[in-house]
DNA sequence: CGATATAATATTGTATACATAGATGATGCA
DNA sequence: TGCATCATCTATGTATACAATATTATATCG
């Protein structure tokens, strides 16, 4: 089955990106990310174990695996001796968040300029065209065709870019907790904005503009930030002084400090 | 033993920052990691739990654990059915690390400048000048001084900056790998130049000048980026081109294609 | 002699059992 | 009644046992 040869030594491996085997550990994991990705849980809830394997049907040591591995991208906070509980969100790790996004996101767009495959380049535009298409998204349907589009356009970029540390780094900690119960948010004009975005940054990619293709995605980025933090009340304002709000819920469940959000 | 009152909500809760308890996992977490710092592993050895286990004197289980965190960092690479893998460094991926760097710590130093309160920045200073009373760094000694006292500023920043998240990032995927090895590299007129760098970031910080701070250190991350290509006999030009040098290694060891790191 | 198929071995993946540390509730005392 | 202390219980942490899979060695066939 396997083409490799015999040797022992373990050059040209290909693939295998992370383990994303059908096991029962990587099962878990997608299970309870889902969950947390669609509000299932509260923010501040006691995961445990014995219920979530009991639920999945499997032992909890896949579970634990998974949980584990849920913390370290930041879902989760994790207590010695204690367990893991839903982190929340205060006001403060979302302008953080999406500073970094638009730090990181942008910094990739600009490597995807330079490094980007013309198929790639091609793909970009068709998932771009396709989300236009689905404009003006009114039903759930293409609200959640768009969401998945956009998913894709920029994990696209990311891959484009060669950065392999960047992509990883957005990927775990910063993109998906916010993100993606973010879109559901969007208006119809919000849409069309985000969707004349992604336009943009595939001209400036095709154009080989490194410094275009950064600022436009960073635009972006800070762009969705201040639809999210309209929606939920607060002034988009680059605040971030810790005194200003120090312990503000936007989530709303029974409130668990930052502190505890790796 | 417990302070907390025993009402059922999980509010206040207080450091705890992760489980840095004394558990066989943490063990084994700072054990195998402190092994990957000082290059005991080869690059591309497959690390089997067994023998791990065994000579730590706990199960595969917390093994199994600190072994999953490290791929999370970045440390190893996890094929399912087959273990962990001991990532290599290629020169692109120093490039980047520096270049995340000089993103990350920058945006921290300008938060810094924002939020520090006057108790860091004097403790900076200290840092500062006790790193300055130590040049030239001529002992082996001194140098294992100067090294820590530097750690301790950078961390520092991270800390005054109040951006929890973007502290957690630098310190996982970024800090550790290249740099604890990169400072025994200094010569005395590298260290002479980080500690005025370092002096430059605390004005800065105390002048409560954002732009200046951020810019400041990420001249010092760049210019320890320009040191450490210096070292290892490459070109300190702004690379990043997969084009340019597919598969150079830098750790020399048998090689597991940079796919493999997550 | 080389290649392929097959059996043996080693290593990871999962389940279960036990140990330990917090949480909960009851009880006794001031 | 209020509080402290202790017993009990629950959930996590670790160890061990078993199952599944990949690797290696061996044997057989061309």
């Amino acid at each position: 089955m396997t083409p490799k040869a015999s040797t022992p030594d373990r050059s040209g491996r290909k693939g295998a990106t992370a383990r994303n085997s059908g096991g029962a550990a990587d099962k878990a994991y997608r299970w309870i990310r889902s969950l947390l990705v669609n509000g299932s849980f509260q923010a501040g809830s006691h995961l445990r174990e014995e219920l979530l394997a009991s639920r999945l049907g499997v032992s909890r040591t896949p579970v634990r695996e998974a949980v584990r591995r849920l913390a370290a991208e930041g879902w989760l906070s994790i207590i010695p001796n204690q367990g893991a509980y839903v982190c929340d969100w205060s006001r403060h790790d979302v302008e953080e968040v999406f500073a970094l996004r638009a730090m990181l996101e942008g910094y990739a767009a600009e490597w995807a300029a330079r490094n980007a495959t013309e198929a790639q380049i091609e793909t970009l535009r068709q998932l771009s065209a396709r989300a236009t298409s689905l404009l003006p998204g009114t039903s759930a349907e293409d609200i959640e065709q768009i969401a998945e589009l956009n998913d894709r356009f920029h994990k696209l970029i990311l891959e484009a870019s060669g950065q392999r540390r960047t992509a990883v780094t957005v990927t775990h900690l910063v993109e998906l907790p916010i993100t993606l119960r973010n879109f559901h948010q969007f208006t119809a004009a919000d849409m069309q904005r985000s969707v004349n975005q992604h336009q943009a940054v595939v001209e400036a990619i095709a154009a080989r503009d490194a410094a275009w293709a950064g600022a436009v995605m960073r635009a972006h980025v800070l762009s969705g930030k201040a639809i999210f933090m309209e929606r939920i009340g607060l002034s988009p304002g680059s605040a971030g002084d810790p005194a200003d709000a120090p312990a503000d819920d936007i989530t709303g469940g029974a409130v668990l400090a930052a502190d505890q959000c790796r």
